[in-house]
DNA sequence: AGCAATAGTGTAAGAAATACACCTTATATT
DNA sequence: AATATAAGGTGTATTTCTTACACTATTGCT
């Protein structure tokens, strides 16, 4: 094979959108920035991809890097490349997204690398002004989540292993932004069949102590296999 | 803003996976390559993208050059950036789709660079051996389209202005692979309410001519504004 | 006139979606 | 011990949607 184009190299980064929820509320991760450009600004975990590893690979290792958080799949979301995105001409970024349960994790997010001087989570109707586009990203990245949550149930990833049908409703709520009715919701989750329930309560609150709940990977690889609902 | 980083350019390919639809078969366009790599080969409409151009625009003008055909709407689909995927290095590649009323433009596919001999539709069920990566990404594209297809009526753009409700119908029987019902086919579609009856008939043909319906885009806009049907 | 080929239509049964309100239980307070 | 509080947990009737299913109508061709 013959060849009169030069070895090329593509330049390029990766950008996290971890969603996480607690308290009744949708958080983002984001980095303080401790490098230019966009130094002490807010942003994304994000950096450049290197030559000799996949995107996959690349954003894994770039979380890691920037927050400490290991073994988080994420899944590619949308690429970017406006001409003006980046200050030091046009790179493109490849961002992608993860829920994450929120809980256990929250105490050691610990950055490695200089260029992040910390990570946060922060509340996604409360954020702070962010470098290049990455708020149009987090934007983008909403998006995306409210459609996949409504034909597969990736919601669970968001919610501590054991959770109540109140927590997952709580939730719902916060992705669509929405009040839904408590009897429904329950009937539509529990006839899906994904939810395993527990002989266990919840501890520590002041009330009626709510039953928890395991979603059951096995059963939903079962049933969510066609999710086409058209006919 | 101080840096201490580089001027830095990406340097990356955008791919068009376009589909049509006659005779009852889903169509993708591809181009017999007449440069290295993969010289002599059949593969997708897809080149360099510039460093003052966006994506999006960059797919548009590839498009142009490499079949002459004008004006298409491409959404982006993923990107592509395998270690191998690219004999010259890691070259990663955005891949765009689009879906395209096939008849008129059938004509005049006149590729105006060098680097493509010829343009050609090819059914998607007997397709060539591809350069690159890029029957991989014909194959998420179809499941992209298919996902697409089932909760916004894009499906419209792959017929001519006007169709007969069996021309739809046998569009989407190729898009899932599947057999649809006759009358609950037509009544699910007429309740959506986004087709226009006309007044005219379908003509040569050796049988009972079908009546023309057309897509009517404004009804549509009106009512596809929440597509999530969980509650 | 009759054939071939597709267009076009309705109904009944079952499943799913929605709207809606009260009693139960655990804890904290007096 | 009694009471208050705060959330947990449950059922039914109505409407809407989905599915399964078969015959008559129209047109062109011979």
């Amino acid at each position: 094979m013959q060849s009169n184009l030069p070895h090329l190299q593509s330049i390029f980064t990766a950008d996290c959108v971890i969603f996480g929820f607690n308290e009744g509320e949708l958080k983002v991760l984001l980095i303080e920035r401790n490098e230019y450009p966009f130094k002490d600004w807010w942003g994304l975990p994000g950096f450049f991809v290197e030559h000799n590893e996949t995107i996959d690979d690349a954003v894994k290792r770039i979380l890691l890097e920037h927050t400490g958080l290991k073994g988080i799949y994420m899944e590619q979301l949308y690429t970017f490349g406006d001409l003006k995105r980046h200050p030091q001409g046009r790179i493109i970024t490849v961002a992608y997204y993860a829920m994450l349960r929120l809980e256990a994790v929250n105490l050691n997010l610990k950055p490695s690398t200089n260029y992040v001087r910390k990570a946060q989570w922060h509340p996604l109707n409360n954020l702070p002004e962010l470098a290049f586009d990455h708020r149009n990203i987090i934007e983008k990245s909403i998006e995306k989540i409210r459609r996949k949550v409504s034909h597969s149930p990736i919601a669970f990833e968001l919610l501590p292993e054991k959770f109540t049908l109140t927590q997952l409703q709580q939730l719902y709520e916060a992705i669509w932004d929405k009040k839904l009715d408590k009897r429904n919701f329950r009937k539509k989750m529990l006839k899906y069949n994904v939810l395993k329930e527990l002989d266990e309560k919840q501890k520590g609150v002041s009330y009626r102590a709510a039953k928890l709940y395991k979603f059951d990977k096995r059963k939903y690889n079962k049933i969510f296999k066609n999710e086409l609902n058209f006919s």
